[in-house]
RNA sequence: CGGGAUGUAGCGCAGUUGGUAGCGCACUACGUUCGGGACGUAGGGGUCGGGCGUUCGAGUCGCCUCAUCCCGACCA
């Protein structure tokens, strides 16, 4: 066991925490609920975002950039999405400090407040319409299909790093479309993207759902999610993609004339993931040792540690591991050779471990007598000698196989965590023991809530790619009739 | 906003009945080490969260205040 993180079982909260800290991706930061991300997290995030934008723009999306701050009367157009939102906002009232006339330092000054207050965008569906509203005229104008990637602030009472911070980065796509039906093509649509996106370079096996009403976004007639279980047996919404019907653009009086010249309401669509995804990727796949990454979202693929007594050992080996650098990286992976001279080696494999790198390799001058390496593999601790003509080869099927058997390993963790109840009882032992349960729910909003309060067991959603169970049943609560099981876990 | 706790070196902590401010890690220098978290020697680093009070004397006692963390309510 490391040194440095606490075990998943003492205390898989305290874990996740000092696994985040411990491994350079992020700290708290002076301001309450705000999050310093630092390089080795944000190269990470930047990962995921150069790939997600990518896919955004396989779509036919495109970026642009909308304000930060959002008149407080837009964001009351829509009544349910300022319901929403109305307890988590930070307001901008004033736009000036001056000298403090009765001490040191600086106050507000009272004559610069504003006249109508600016929120801090918890998200962007209000400014964004209004600025549509300006867009579109014409059926020509559609569809619109727009991506940007921001930040947003929602302040809450208790947060988490990456889990839950009071300003966190994502993305938004906002589309604007003539039909119903295109809209909601469009919402399954970036809801399967996420779960790609999740599955292949996440390595992270996801349920794809619908939310219930409860559960559902301000504002919104339908809420696709995709959710992922954490080791602890919890669950993650890590992205949601909203039909929003007509709704804001009734409430941004957007229409566009049709073909024959009638008018009609647009219909519209938000889909979003954030840095939320990080906390996914941490606590999805970790082990006691430290993170461990996918390759394909890893910011280094491979790391060199070098061994050595004599400055002439030291030159034989930092030369032949150039020569290696050189290779993998035409192989399309990045490398990092830890020439520190003041650490042993041992401490550097376990600070590579820590922060997840894929694969390491070891030269010393016993490899160099044999023309080999040593490269040892992150997610199951194998090592392997290698004769060094075969190295790049190895490192890129290695980082093939570390890709599929981290996603391998969590789809079983989830698989042996999942099972269906018929009976109330059985229902609570389930939940408490950190699984994913399957059961009939009368599809009211109070049996939910009444769940909610008993277990802490939320539904996280109606599943619609995996986990789908069809058949007649009857509510684990109330006992009437239902139709299909809805999966519920407690979650982050 | 309720309930609980904690503020002492960059980090983690100790500090007894009130009596010279300490330990571990990290840091700096030198040496020995180096195939799984090395060791020795010598250094540097502090308004004890802040304020007021009690006292000859406060890190320690009292009151006030600020901040942070945990547990709830809220939530991607």
């Amino acid at each position: 066991m490391a040194k440095d993180v606490t075990s998943r079982e003492e205390n898989y909260s305290q874990w996740y925490n000092n696994l985040v800290v411990k491994a350079d991706l992020a700290e708290n930061s002076a301001v309450r609920g705000c999050m310093v991300i630092k390089p080795y997290g944000y190269a990470i995030w930047e990962k995921m975002q150069s790939v997600l934008d990518r896919m955004f723009k396989e779509t036919g999306h495109k970026n642009a950039y909308f304000p930060l701050f959002i008149p407080k009367s837009f964001l009351s157009r829509e009544a349910e999405h300022v319901e929403g939102f109305a307890k988590e906002c930070a307001v901008v009232t004033h736009h000036r400090l001056m000298t403090n006339p009765d001490g040191p330092g600086v106050v507000v000054d009272p004559s610069a407040k504003l006249e109508e207050e600016l929120i801090v965008r918890p998200t962007s569906e209000t400014i964004i319409w209004n600025t549509y509203k300006n867009w579109i005229k014409s059926y020509r104008d559609l569809p619109i299909l727009c991506n940007q990637w921001a930040n947003v602030v929602r302040w809450e009472m208790r947060t988490r790093l990456f889990l839950r911070t009071a300003e966190f980065l994502w993305q938004e796509g906002h589309t604007a479309h003539a039909t119903k039906e295109e809209a909601i093509a469009e919402a399954e649509k970036m809801i399967n993207v996420y779960a790609r996106f999740a599955r292949e370079y996440m390595s992270l096996p996801v349920v794809v759902g619908v939310k219930t009403e409860s559960e559902r976004f301000a504002g919104a007639i339908d809420t696709l999610c995709i959710e992922a279980m954490m080791q602890d047996g919890k669950a993650l919404q890590a992205g949601t993609s909203h039909f929003l019907g007509q709704n804001f653009a009734k409430a941004f009086d957007v229409q566009y004339a049709t073909k024959d010249g009638s008018l009609e309401y647009v219909w519209a669509t938000s889909w979003g993931v954030s840095t939320r995804l990080m906390g996914a990727l941490i606590m999805a796949h970790s082990d006691d040792n430290g993170l461990i990454l996918p390759p394909k979202l890893a910011p280094i693929h491979v790391v060199m540690v070098p061994i050595y007594k004599t400055d002439e050992e030291h030159s034989a080996v930092i030369g032949r591991m150039n020569l290696l650098k050189a290779e993998i990286e035409n192989a399309g992976f990045t490398v990092e050779i830890d020439d520190r001279d003041n650490l042993r080696s041992g401490f550097k494999f376990a600070e590579w471990e820590l922060k997840g790198v894929p694969v390491r390799i070891t030269i010393g001058p016993r490899d160099l007598q044999n023309g080999t390496v040593e490269i040892a593999r992150r997610d199951t601790y194998e090592k392997m000698s290698v004769s060094r003509d075969a190295v790049a080869g190895t490192v890129a099927s290695l980082m093939e196989q570390i890709q599929e058997n981290i996603y391998k390993k969590a789809y079983d963790f989830r698989e042996s965590r999942t099972c269906k109840v018929d009976t109330y009882d059985e229902f609570k032992e389930k939940i408490e023991n950190g699984y994913f349960v399957l059961a009939h729910w009368d599809g009211t909003p109070e049996t939910e809530e009444k769940i909610k309060d008993e277990t802490k067991a939320t539904i996280r959603c109606i599943p619609i790619d995996t986990f789908v169970v069809e058949e007649e049943g009857r509510c684990i609560y109330s006992g009437r009739p239902s139709s299909r099981r809805v999966l519920f876990a407690k979650a982050y």
